[in-house]
DNA sequence: GTATCTGCAAAACATTTGCAATTCT
DNA sequence: AGAATTGCAAATGTTTTGCAGATAC
């Protein structure tokens, strides 16, 4: 877990072989300080106002070497865009059918009896729940 | 579980308040008959042969309708395209990294204490693995 | 005959690619 | 200067939309 300061940061990218310019670090920071799964064009959007040069290739870039260097997790929520997490402990995600947010549950996971798998090398594993929240089922309550 | 006779499905969409057209009924059984969850271009490509005067749009509206009726599920495991599943039993996907491939992985799913949840409704759970299948970490062992 | 369904063409949206300009050392 | 990085513009690929023609009851 490394804090989210500028310094703290380029040192984690350098650790990890990322040049740490300053987008890079920017957007970095953007996925520590804003755990929302956000997409691409979020992080833009987000970050344009303070870097007025930033252009979605680079995000895209950037992102893309994040996720080859294995410092950020692409996540596949809906189809047609990917979104993407920096945190890598073990945790599902519920997609919001109601109010559309997606929350992070940190749970505890038993995989069991999958003859299946015995000569599979699994790397990783992600679960998606979907439903209504706390909030959007006392709303709207289907019982 | 219905069989893939023309006759079984045309029942099962109607039970399912969808009026089974000649392309939806092909889509369906298609879905039956390929457990291969696949986008929608693989399935327009596919039945182009048979049904010549199919479009895309048709194969899109039809998948909308059935997720909508829930007699299908969409499944994001790429990014950037939306697979299809007719498959409702529990299971889980996993995608080989080597080969590409996803197969399907009847597990027993226990998730435990999770007490974010306590007032959410789940209402479905994916289970997304990836790595290396049997065939590939033979072809390819990383020890 | 009216409502529904289908399918063409165009638009929309996320992402990728080619390449030139910029930055860093 | 040389290598890596950034960013503009155009291309690509998937999905959606508007609407006209076809089909079904």
């Amino acid at each position: 877990m490394i804090s989210n300061t500028i310094e703290d940061i380029k040192g984690f990218l350098s650790d990890n072989s990322i040049k740490p310019s300053i987008q890079r670090v920017k957007i970095y920071q953007f996925l520590l300080n804003n755990k929302i799964h956000p997409t691409a064009d979020e992080i833009y959007n987000r970050l344009n106002a303070e870097l007025i040069t930033l252009s979605k290739t680079t995000v895209y870039n950037t992102l893309h070497l994040f996720v080859d260097k294995g410092v950020v997790q692409p996540i596949h929520i809906e189809g047609n865009e990917v979104r993407y997490d920096a945190d890598f402990s073990q945790h599902a995600h519920f997609k919001c059918n109601g109010c559309g947010m997606v929350y992070d549950l940190h749970l505890n996971l038993n995989i069991q009896n999958i003859s299946e798998l015995k000569n599979f090398e699994v790397k990783d594993i992600q679960v998606l729940m979907s439903g209504l929240c706390d909030r959007c089922s006392n709303i709207n309550p289907i019982h």
